[in-house]
DNA sequence: TTGTAGGCGTTATCAT
DNA sequence: ATGATAACGCCTACAA
């Protein structure tokens, strides 16, 4: 009988060996490069290999070596737009050094967050790389022992196996704010992000920093609590609404806020940014194709991603890195405008 | 000295075992729950492994057990709102399962997705789900000789290691023009995807056959090509309006190109749906919130990575599955309306 | 340069 | 019920 539907044979080593009448070391040699051979046995080697359709056993070959050329990736949901950019940045950085990328994410809960870590720890990842880590320090140094860990969009204290690389949230609300402020807005709207997010707090910071640099008195009653999702921006945007007072520009935290919050203007019949300037932040591929395209601030994701990229490989080779805060940058783009104070919410213009 | 800063001294199964005074297979068997065991041994080993944060290698257990626990997902690109979601979808239906997913992509390149599946299988992945592959189906059936195939938005001659599911592209693309139709279009542009997906075809075949039966010739000079992409649909929008054809919809192969053609028509100074109908494809989870919210095909991604990660852990449990196409539906959003014949291209009453 | 042998951390097959 | 013991497939001194 011949074995048709059975699992497959798979090729060991042992027999590339055999077959190409050398040792498994030599094999093993020639697949690492360890050690020059006889080009006569070499080639014997590669045609075995070839003949067979060998691919060594990567589970056999962690365990013998130690190392799994294997990156961990944390992200807090794989199917955000905004994470989305990161990981392709990541996965390009890494495409050139021979290390994997393991995505996996943990839904902004910090248990899941601990389960995947010890997930990777199992899986014995050479490294890891964290977007927006939620454990505290502690835990993060605690992890760190085992494998070099980078950590994204936050700061903590850097050690040879625990890195990260700030992004200067603060900053760039507070340029976007002043943007608003400098095209004559003195009433602008804030759409908050999660509470508990330390970024949604430094970009709160940053508008009240700008609104005090500009000596405009900080409003309660024009900020609104968002989610960072469009539903968020959506109720956020109405409950500004309803409260009735007035602003002629939102600054949302992020830019699905943003898409919520226009939507709800669009569907209270006003227009952007005629009668409300709208900015956003984060940048989101498809911010630029909004109507009208999105004033927001620019997180340059793809970047960060191939640097984090390069930098956890450097740590795993026991090379030092200096990772600087990395700037934000205001994009402006058409949902933002000067604004006269004779203006009225009401429409004056045909609009295009 | 204190070993302070050393590489983590990895917990085995040997040092628990001996730590609780049994051997090595007792703690296999607690761990797997092989076996009944003791009470008594059985707590001191919980015991151990709680105070040693002994955590089994994935890499040792794999080798030996020729399992691993992991699912290898392809996608074209990790980054694409449009995988987004069906990655989430797998993972949601992974969890319940005990398995974890590999996700890795392709860049649409057909050597790419074959060098990816080659590291599945070195990896040992126990299972793989294909977006959107672009492989032969031979080298399908090859690879899934391996381990359980399973392949999404496509259709492949189903085996007990290779399944498929096909999604309706050509019955989505069908009701879309379909609803145009009966609006009142009779001009209606298409922006087609790129010309070497198998569903960009599909969705340009529904448009002529919804064309056809509606007694509406074929018209060559609506039809421009796109990519899939934002940009490939500014592009494409620019030379249909640069060509001069008249027309009062656009029915677009995917939402990102919906994306770009709205940009196109915003900037051209016309108004959407009052001048011209728009109709996307996909339903990204951003499509509601475009302004005004796209009219599109949705494509229950989500449910069906769900699907589809259930489906391949009862392959790879050997159990029989049955998968059926899965019907696309419209959704009719707010960038369609009924077209007048006497309407000309020209702005005629005040946008809100 | 090349081969031999031991080990990596589990699981699984036997006995007991 | 539990414990030896042999794989699992590869790497890496060490020896030749």
């Amino acid at each position: 009988m011949i074995d048709d539907d059975a699992t497959p044979p798979n090729v060991t080593l042992e027999e590339i060996a055999r077959a190409a009448g050398v040792s498994p070391s030599t094999v093993s040699r020639i697949l690492n490069g360890t050690a020059r051979v006889l080009p006569a046995k070499q080639k014997a080697v590669e045609q075995a290999i070839a003949r067979f359709n060998y691919r060594p056993n990567v589970l056999a070959r962690g365990l013998a070596s130690g190392k799994t050329d294997t990156i961990g990736v944390l992200t807090q949901t794989v199917s955000s737009p905004f994470y989305a950019e990161w990981l392709r940045g990541i996965e390009d950085g890494l495409s050139e050094t021979g290390y994997t990328a393991l995505f996996v994410s943990s839904r902004w809960s910090i248990k899941d967050e601990m389960a995947r870590l010890e997930q990777f720890i199992a899986r014995r990842v050479d490294g890891m790389i964290l977007l927006h880590a939620q454990l505290d320090e502690a835990s993060l140094i605690d992890y760190s022992r085992h494998a070099p860990l980078l950590v994204l969009g936050r700061s903590v204290q850097n050690s040879a196996s625990l890195a990260s690389l700030p992004l200067d949230n603060l900053q760039g609300a507070r340029d976007a704010t002043r943007h608003l402020i400098d095209q004559g807005h003195r009433r602008i709207a804030f759409i908050a992000g999660p509470p508990n997010h330390e970024d949604a707090i430094e970009r709160l910071d940053g508008y009240r920093m700008a609104l005090e640099e500009a000596g405009i008195a900080f409003d309660a009653e024009l900020v609104e609590q968002g989610d960072y999702l469009e539903t968020g921006g959506v109720a956020a945007m109405e409950r500004l609404f309803a409260r009735g007072s007035s602003f002629s520009a939102v600054f949302c935290s992020n830019d699905q806020s943003a898409y919520g919050a226009r939507l709800t203007i669009f569907h209270r019949g006003l227009r952007v940014p005629e009668d409300i300037s709208l900015v956003g932040f984060d940048d989101l591929p498809t911010s630029s194709y909004m109507t009208p395209p999105l004033t927001t601030v620019r997180q340059p994701t793809y970047e960060i991603g191939r640097l984090a990229a390069q930098g956890i490989v450097q740590m795993i080779r026991k090379q030092p890195i200096a990772l600087k805060t990395i700037p934000l940058t205001l994009v402006i783009r058409e949902t933002t405008r000067r604004w006269a104070p004779a203006s009225t919410a009401k429409a004056r213009r045909t609009s295009r």
